[in-house]
DNA sequence: CTATTATTGTAACAAAATGTTACAATAAAT
DNA sequence: ATTTATTGTAACATTTTGTTACAATAATAG
């Protein structure tokens, strides 16, 4: 059965999920020169929304927002991290999930379980934008990339969460080398320069970058990309964690 | 009315408060060079817990932080930073809070709202040790400091939410210079060495680290410190946000 | 086949940050 | 006045980072 944000018809009344909680995934995708971001239209409303879900009585919080990311992209193994609890009361707003069931033929009461508040746990994911297949669920028409520079109207506080995601990002570049899990296996150093320039929004030195990357240990020189340009063809990369001691 | 983790008796029946969201608060403290959390001890049991409450129905969820916060140490204005969410359903066990209930002389029904599944959000808040008056709630004997290396055993996984809130506090220090929090409006360059090298488990050598500090231009240096010790005596300094462009 | 073009990889040097050692300054005790 | 313990910082060494320059090279144009 098709798990959607609208968790399934026949549990409406909310038996097997936890009430007031939610989570919502901010996955990155990154395509040229541009950070993306996987946002689900609704059918029939002019809302768009970041891809979420609800926490089943007996599964973990991480979980959720695990299987929620990989009924999105069809993409298993998927970097995912926690990165801020939502949780003002200004953020409760019941219209736009109401008009996105009335869009899907539920009528539902004022005191039906999805239209109270919410708080919702923020995750961000990065995924190799080349082998994510987006899937829309049942009640979405459509589940795309945006362009994080030409989001479009979003849903409740979505942007925020967002703009957060980004700022948890930039730091976790510098910190934890995610970056890589947003590129294909094979990379170029430039390609790889493009990620970090793009994310952190500053240009860096060619050499210094390079050097430095090399310096760290974990990259695997593997073979050379013909480009089909008249110009040197720049080694391809491997990210390996398990650097020697 | 006094707020506890047993919000109130008169709301006994969960009216007023969000359901299964909880929050938990490790306070940080400096003291005699080792790094203490507040916790409580709660009445005629021998369990040990981390200072948490919940989200009221308009509430902030940050402000829901505050509140406990404030209430455990009566202190205002405090740097309190939400870190992480703790959703594992390995956490849900009802038995030490229905111990605590019944040792208050509550007997809850096994439907009770206190008794479900709960997801916490953890905050770490950092105090200035002197300042700090810890205050117990209804249901518990005490509210005390603990030295982080010598912490009795906790209720539920409040070891693990302790563990990686220090994590998240050694990456605020380095990044975010939050240590000043946990000191005195006015200090040494020896105890603010001191913060570091305990958070950080690591010694740093003293003319480096004294040479770093200056250079970020956010100390004042105020006057000097009189030990009545043989030996020069150290200046004062005070943390200044505003430092000049 | 050679010269040209565009881009890559890296050496070489400069500048800044950090690590280390040493020493003068000084508050209190002797 | 001398000694003791500790502080503040200068001076130098080392490492990291910033910058410039140039050789290497894949394709193209003549």
């Amino acid at each position: 059965m098709e798990e959607g944000f609208i968790p399934d018809v026949t549990r409406a009344n909310g038996k097997g999920y936890i009430h007031s909680i939610a989570i919502d995934a901010v996955i990155f995708g990154f395509h040229d020169r541009q950070l993306k971001v996987l946002l689900l239209e609704y059918k029939s409303t002019n809302l768009f929304a970041l891809p979420g879900g609800f926490i089943m009585e007996k599964e973990d919080l991480n979980n959720a927002a695990t299987r929620v990311v990989t009924h999105r992209t069809g993409l298993k193994n998927i970097f995912l991290d926690q990165f801020y609890a939502f949780g003002n009361y200004s953020r409760y707003d019941p219209q736009p999930l109401k008009t996105i069931m009335t869009a899907n033929g539920i009528t539902p009461g004022d005191k039906h379980w999805l239209l109270g508040r919410f708080i919702t746990v923020g995750y961000y994911a990065l995924v190799d934008f080349t082998k994510a297949v987006p899937a829309p669920d049942g009640a979405s028409d459509n589940c795309k990339w945006y362009d994080l520079n030409k989001l479009p109207k979003l849903m409740l506080d979505h942007k925020v969460i967002i703009k957060k995601a980004l700022e948890c990002l930039q730091v976790s570049l510098d910190q934890k080398l995610t970056g890589f899990n947003l590129l294909p296996e094979y990379f170029t150093m430039g390609e790889l320069q493009n990620v970090y320039e793009t994310i952190l929004g500053k240009k860096f030195l060619r050499a210094a970058f390079q050097r430095k990357m090399l310096g760290l240990g974990i990259l695997e020189r593997v073979s050379k990309k013909f480009t089909g340009k008249a110009h040197k063809a720049p080694y391809l990369y491997r990210f390996v964690s398990a650097h020697k001691a």
